[in-house]
DNA sequence: TAGTCGTGGGG
DNA sequence: TCCCCAAGACT
């Protein structure tokens, strides 16, 4: 009968905090050590970062700082502004609420962000995550930031067996009882440097990890198979047709998507419906206006959260003068950039307007910035 | 509670 | 190519 070792030790936070003062990242909206943290940049970035990662969100963090540099600022933008900044870093919404919380924090907190996890909590996107990460790192507030990085070390840590998410209240009571009440901000950051470059997904570096003694999986071999999650199936593939309108004057056909749902907010150019039965060659039915619409060649194709997409495109050249359909407006092609594109639609436009090239065989594709 | 919400990079 | 995943929130 084999025993499993017993581990050497609990995991102690000043064993972590100390590789923290070794081996923390150096990021754009983290103080460095001895300076005092900044509640706006701190809340923007852990904004930014949900679901997303650091390479992608630091040049967008940037250019939004230097557009709204206070969340005053922020507040005060129109919401298309805010929209058009988070323009490719996806989940939409997150940007919407982004704006409403500015407002709040304005108008309900005097400007200031409050500075405990309950009050946090109460604002619009900012949620358990969240509240504990801006508590805990702006504030000194001893709070559990329990995020995805959290929840792979601390699983690894205690070989917790239930699966996610059903294990993420037993998580956030095991973080929570490791939070050491002189460095709770530091504690948050180390962990999720941590899970980001010692405790990886996969091959994780035990060797070189401040908590390889006390670590239950680490004892058994098994630190792959943590955190246990239950998977999730895929949807099923969707369809649809994109019709693109060139007029003669180089402007675009565009339409805003509704605030809610998917893209909610977001620019388009006018498409069908997406849906599994979707059939291309009825797409004439769907077309914004009369026109000689050409069907292009290949395919767009895109992969949502929860849905693949294939959309195929359709161009059509009009006279100078065409009026826009109700709803609808031209836009310069040299504007298109100010626009709150998402990535499916530059996709659309590269391929409508790209280079010319069919998208076949290799052949490189335009990229979904160079329309 | 489980589904909805993007995008890009890595193995 | 495919699958996983990344500092989750909202309904």
């Amino acid at each position: 009968m084999l025993t499993l070792a017993p581990r050497a030790s609990k995991p102690q936070s000043p064993d972590l905090l100390a590789w923290y003062d070794r081996h923390r990242r150096s990021l754009p909206w983290r103080a460095e050590a001895g300076e005092v943290p900044d509640p706006y940049r701190v809340w923007l970035s852990e904004i930014m970062l949900q679901q997303t990662t650091v390479t992608a969100v630091k040049p967008f963090y940037l250019r939004f700082l230097e557009r709204f540099p206070t969340v005053a600022a922020l507040a005060e933008a129109p919401v298309d502004a805010v929209m058009q900044a988070w323009a490719g870093l996806g989940y939409y919404s997150r940007a919407r609420n982004l704006h409403a919380c500015a407002k709040a924090v304005v108008d309900k907190h005097a400007g200031a962000f409050p500075a405990t996890e309950a009050e946090l909590l109460a604002l619009p996107g900012i949620g358990a995550y969240t509240a504990a990460a801006v508590a805990a790192i702006a504030f000194h507030e001893p709070a559990a930031a329990v995020d995805g990085n959290v929840e792979r070390v601390v699983s690894r840590l205690f070989t917790v067996e239930e699966p996610l998410p059903k294990a993420k209240p037993l998580l956030r009571t095991l973080t929570l009882e490791m939070v050491p009440l002189d460095r709770p901000g530091d504690f948050a950051q180390a962990l999720m440097d941590l899970g980001a470059t010692i405790c990886t997904p996969k091959r994780p570096a035990c060797a070189l990890c401040p908590w390889m003694a006390p670590c239950e999986a680490r004892a058994q071999g098994s630190q792959e198979l943590y955190p246990k999650k239950q998977k999730k199936l895929t949807g099923d593939l969707r369809r649809g047709a994109a019709f693109v309108v060139l007029r003669a004057d180089d402007s675009i056909l565009l339409r805003t998507r509704p605030t809610q749902g998917l893209l909610g907010g977001m620019v388009e150019t006018p498409t069908s419906a997406w849906e599994p039965g979707y059939e291309p060659s009825r797409a004439m039915l769907d077309a914004p206006i009369e026109a000689r619409w050409q069907r292009l060649p290949g395919l767009v194709r895109h992969v949502f959260t929860h849905f693949p997409l294939e959309l195929t495109v359709f161009l059509a050249k009009v006279p100078r003068g065409t009026p826009e359909p109700g709803d609808m407006r031209w836009t310069l092609r040299r504007d298109l950039h100010e626009e709150a594109l998402p990535g499916v639609m530059k996709k659309v436009l590269a391929h409508a307007l790209g280079d010319g090239k069919p998208v076949r065989n290799g052949a490189a594709k335009p990229k979904p910035d160079q329309i």
